[in-house]
DNA sequence: TGTACATCAGTGAACGCGCGTTCACTGATGTAC
DNA sequence: TGTACATCAGTGAACGCGCGTTCACTGATGTAC
């Protein structure tokens, strides 16, 4: 609303925001500079001098949503956690909430197959997560090895993703619960 | 082109399958009607003597993709394959083929996330796909476990969405071979 | 089989609409004296 | 501290464009005699 320095930085944090939330709300297409800009109170016209055009701040909102949603996966977790860090991760990207929380969620989930047709750019941006996601898993694995975390990231983005689109409610539940139990038994067992 | 009853069904049978395809080449949003017309050498005027709406055509272009991308999984199937038909299956969903195929592969892969944000109609009509691929997966299992298959399931799309963000090629081939690894040992060794 | 007529698949102009982007403008903010 | 001026965040009209949908029209097809 106001013309100070201070104040174009919170608009522009403002419009960013709305944006990473609305991308992963209704998708990268769905966001419109005049809805959006509406939607944080300001005109359509002001948007450029924030952003150099619509594609520029979309690639700035899917990163931004991936790095929201990224916060929350450790966002939970306490120090001393370590042993039991993936049981923490595991249960919670499996969970109702997370399924249910789209918008706030991890962007990864909520766009991988949009992101899987877009441009180069924005598929490296999102690679770059996938690779971290991995990573972290990995970390927290008895096994420790690369491929078990890359079954286990695979099957917890595609389980949320399917569990999202299930209409039956109970299906859905179940589905993450199986995914959520199979996904926790094999860090148990593998080592033996 | 021509006039006759035959030419339309044969139209309307043409758009269709070019609005599957289109779909799970960019997504449910990004078909208009000028282009899919244009795409079949036809005017944008004559849709409406085959649909009633945009909206009706992407329904029912959404299950046709579904159901297109549903035979590739069995076409390579011999009858007697069955006691390796799951090995056959996971091969062929997690292999480069499909994942570079996105406009004839797997619909749910292509189009999952895009489904999640839909209408309900939508999400019932892959909900059904999604229980059908579970169902088959499950008798294709030694243990014979819903759960087992909604892993496998939840891997497989998972793992292929993911494939085709990396843009790492390498990386990409990575993901799909230890997730294919991985749930083929895991039907292996789960019964001992 | 040949003719007259109704049907209707396909055409292309026209509609109202929302889109991304540009631009002349306003007035509050920040700066120089 | 007070005044004059430059800056620039935000406004809203205007642009050209592609969209979904409608409609009067055309001419080939199918039908009745």
């Amino acid at each position: 609303m106001g013309h100070s320095q201070a104040d174009k930085a919170q608009s522009r944090e403002r419009i960013l925001r709305k944006a990473a939330d609305a991308v992963r709300d209704t998708g990268l297409e769905s966001v419109s500079v005049g809805k959006l800009m509406r939607s944080v109170d300001l005109t359509h016209g002001g948007f450029y001098n924030h952003f150099t055009s619509r594609s520029d701040l979309l690639a700035q909102a899917l990163e931004r949503a991936l790095v929201e949603g990224g916060k929350l996966a450790t966002a939970s977790m306490k120090p001393g956690d370590g042993a039991r860090s993936y049981e923490i991760r595991v249960k919670g990207y499996l969970s109702r909430t997370h399924r249910d929380a789209r918008t706030e969620g991890c962007a990864i989930a909520a766009l991988a197959s949009d992101v899987a047709r877009a441009d180069a750019a924005s598929r490296a941006v999102m690679s770059a997560h996938i690779d971290e996601l991995v990573g972290q898993l990995m970390q927290s694995l008895t096994s420790r090895e690369e491929g078990d975390a890359m079954l286990a990231v695979s099957a917890m983005v595609g389980a949320v993703v399917l569990a999202r689109v299930q209409t039956d409610p109970k299906k859905s539940d179940v589905l993450l619960k199986s995914v959520r139990d199979r996904l926790l038994a094999l860090n148990r067992t593998e080592p033996a």
